[in-house]
DNA sequence: TCCTATCTAGATATATATATCTGGATATTC
DNA sequence: GAATATCCAGATATATATATCTAGATAGGA
């Protein structure tokens, strides 16, 4: 498992936020229900992601989670540093708690080269050119494609 | 979080059992020792990987594990199919159940060249490559380095 | 003002990974 | 054969991640 299931849901509901109207708010159901993700869950996902300002909350009738402004330039790396935390990129990979060039595990130094490769993927992806992708239609973001009952009505 | 625990101390093990004269096996208790982790627990992680044809086992007295004939040669990625399971290299970074060239999420075109470098290193890292880089003494296995009595011992 | 729909916060429940325990099987030594 | 030291297998315990529940706060509309 490279990352915990819950940065997966963040990662999938903000690039599914990066494709819709940015003028009105996306409901949490929704957003749930399309990408067939325990909505409750996604709920406390998505408040810590408004708490570490990658998006708006409102609350009340018409209420429900906006992308911050320019939040087509969120990059993954961003949504990973709240999600997995601030650490996440620093981790050993045989789990070392010190592990750096000076105090190296075996690994180090041939892992190195391979996790920057992972760190710049994750810094110049952006919401934007993921939710472009998806809107050409070429790409899925859930396994289930919706529920049959959300496309009838659409 | 890359691999799981277990596919670290499984590592571990492994590149300490490469570092030891092969004649004698080497005691589940002593490897624990050596890397200051839980010993109930490593014992059944040897014994997964003597299930898995990685190592050898022997009971009685005079009992312990030994790597396997050539034991060297394993790969990281040999390890970690048996820790992690035979699929970890074709799960989806947005955690799609289904995500392949033909049916892909939007990130998987742009993650197959980083994931192509991960599997890489691990295929071509081997167990003799990690334990010459800890017999020069430059790198560490554990966080502690051994317990005192271990090394007034020796 | 009342009703409804949303997010919010904290508590609770469940699943999985991690860790431990217990009794037994096997092999060596005496 | 008895004593000891190891691995073995299954059951149990603990910690963490995942998921759900419940009551409340907020905002809009009738």
């Amino acid at each position: 498992m490279l990352v915990s299931r819950t940065s997966q849901y963040a990662v999938q509901a903000l690039i599914y936020m990066a494709t819709q109207p940015s003028a009105a708010p996306v409901l949490n159901k929704d957003i749930a229900s399309r990408l067939g993700v325990p909505a409750p869950y996604l709920a406390k996902i998505l408040q810590s992601l408004a708490k570490g300002n990658l998006l708006f909350s409102f609350r009340g009738r018409l209420g429900g989670f906006c992308l911050r402004e320019g939040g087509d330039k969120i990059t993954l790396m961003q949504i990973l540093l709240l999600t997995e935390g601030p650490t996440f990129t620093q981790t050993c990979l045989l789990g070392l708690k010190k592990c750096s060039d000076e105090t190296a595990c075996p690994l180090h130094f041939r892992w190195a080269p391979v996790k920057k490769k992972i760190i710049d993927l994750l810094e110049e992806t952006t919401l934007e050119k993921l939710a472009k992708a998806v809107e050409t239609g070429k790409y899925r973001l859930a396994d289930v494609p919706g529920n049959l009952f959300d496309e009838i009505k659409a």
